[in-house]
Formats: structure tokens, C-alpha cells, sequence
DNA sequence: CCAGAATTAATGCAATTGCATCTATATAAA
DNA sequence: TTTATATAGATGCAATTGCATTAATTCTGG
């Protein structure tokens, strides 16, 4: 637990494993929207806090806080999900640079379809195989991961 | 833990912890590596398995089962490997349309040189933060979410 | 008010990824 | 054998990502 340049067989194999498993559950649970003929799971992240923000919308900016994409990244998003009508950009009132970025009734429709399958994965993949217990204690100790780290 | 459609809160956060976890330690290392003039994970992925294999080397096809890379990945990592000198194609005897990966001296180097950086990175963002029990933890945890599961 | 620095978002271009397909060889079946 | 099928690996083309830069404001210090 102290600082290394080297790391410890223990850090070494809980890294291979985060890697390794995060890579599978992404890969399958991007494999299931696709066989539902549903976009990647990116879109899904930013549907979804565009529906947590509701009506008021959120700046790219805050977007990518949220989400860590790049900020490259986030504009042609959603510049993508425009073109699919899953959301508006309104000039924002007191920055012109800026824009802010609403859901669509029809995004909000495609976030639902994509999360009756995203969700089925989550607890196939993950809820399934854990107990709520173990849940929480993969989650508390991942939390200690986190940049910066936090406890809660 | 029984399978439901709809995934419960604790599977919701421990998903959600492993997606922005793994991704932001991803990002910090692949950073570590790029700020010392290196090339990405992938290749030291890639580099890594070679080494382990020696001098017998291995098959594209055993490469792809290793590493979890797509088929076409992998096709096009060698070639750029091979054009930086860092493994070398050999023909293989009895099977004309394969061919064996050998690292060459070049790439253990590089390999080696790799390590100095993403090891450093896998100590501080993961060694420094939890004991060795809790990476064992860890560990234990998230090899019961493998595919197919496991409990080693 | 003005010049310089900072912030917000977009974009040209190169590199990489994803998809589908293709070539070549090996294996199995008739 | 001959033919069909499967496996190993490469590749054309479209979509996405990454990098660097740009354009348009906004903010800040004289």
C-alpha cells in the first residue's frame, strides 16, 4: 500500500483483472444493443444525463465532467445525435460561445429502449453474479480507484 | 444476486464504478505512457504476451485469444509492430497460411522500457490506494464477473 | 475602454477501428 | 480424388478517434 515504483503481484493482478473484465462487460453489453439494432453505448451516457438534467438542458462542458469523453468527442456526439433528433441545441442566453443541449421526446424514447436492454445486461452481467453485498463492497473499494479518490 | 430484468441499485453502481473507473485509469496510464514518448497499452498488451511466449513466439489466432483484441486488431498491431522492428513473422512449418510472432531484441526493450512507466502507473493508481487484502478483494470480486465465470 | 488571456465549441487531417469480404490453405465428406 | 466447409490472416472502405488548431466570445488587468 505504500508507494512503489514497482508494483506488488496483488496491484499487478487486481489491475489485469479491471482491465480484463471491464473490457468484456463493455464489449458485451455493446454486442447486445447492437444485435437490438440500438446506437453504442457512448450515446446512451449522454442521453441519459441529458434526461437527469431534464428540461433545462446541460452545456457540452458539463457533458464532459460528467461523461470524461473528450471534448472533440462530445461535439461530433452530438452533433450525431442531433442529426437523429435525439436532441436540440439552444443558443444559451447570457454566452454566446456557448449552446445548450436538450433530449428529445424522441431521445428520451430511445434512451428507454436502450436501457431495457443496457439494464438486462447490468444484471445478467454484473447483479446476477454478485450479492448485494458484494456489490457494495466492489463498489466501496473501487470508489478508492477513483481520481481524486473519495470514501463514499 | 437472482436474475431480473431490471438491474438492482447496488449492480447499478457497481456497473457504474467499474465503467468511469477503468476508464479514467486507462486514461492515466495511456497518458503516463504518451508524456514518455511511448507507444499505447495495446502494444504493450501485445509486447507482453510475446515475451511470456519466447522464443517459440505465438500465433496471430493465440494472441487474439490472450488479449481479447479483434481479429482485424490484431492483424493491423502486428504489422505496425513489425514496421517499428519490435516482432518479426515467421512462416510456420506445418500450417501454410499461418505464421509465428517473435519479439524481436527491439521490442523487449521496448517492452521493458514500457513497463518502467505503466508499472509505475498500476502502483500508484491502484497499489497505493488499497492493502493487499483488498486487492485481493478485488480481484476475487471481479473474476466472478468474468466471462465465462471463474472463481480463482 | 482596450489588449491579452481564458473559455467554449467546432473542424481539418491523420491514424485507428469496425464491418464485411477476400485470399489462401487446411480439413472433412462424398 | 473432387467438392464443400472451416480456419488463418489480410484488406477495402466507411465511421470514429485523436491531435492540433481555429473561430467566436467572455473575462481580467491596466
Amino acid at each position: 500500500m505504500t508507494e512503489q515504483a514497482t508494483p506488488s503481484p496483488e496491484a499487478i493482478k487486481a489491475w489485469a483483472r479491471l482491465m480484463r473484465v471491464s473490457r468484456q462487460l463493455i464489449e458485451h453489453a455493446e454486442e447486445a444493443l447492437k444485435e437490438g439494432g440500438l446506437p453504442p453505448l457512448a450515446w446512451y451516457d449522454v442521453l441519459h444525463e441529458l434526461a437527469e438534467a431534464g428540461e433545462g438542458g446541460l452545456r457540452p462542458f458539463q457533458l464532459i465532467e460528467r461523461t470524461l469523453f473528450a471534448q472533440y468527442n462530445i461535439s461530433r456526439l452530438l452533433a450525431r445525435l442531433e442529426a437523429d433528433g435525439l436532441v436540440e441545441k439552444l443558443p444559451v442566453a447570457d454566452d454566446g460561445r456557448g449552446q445548450t443541449i436538450r433530449i428529445t421526446a424522441n431521445g428520451r424514447d430511445t434512451r428507454r429502449r436502450m436501457w431495457a436492454i443496457y439494464g438486462r445486461s447490468i444484471a445478467e452481467l454484473v447483479g446476477a453474479r454478485l450479492s448485494a453485498d458484494e456489490l457494495n463492497m466492489v463498489s466501496a473499494l473501487l470508489g478508492r480507484l477513483r481520481y481524486p479518490p473519495a470514501s463514499d
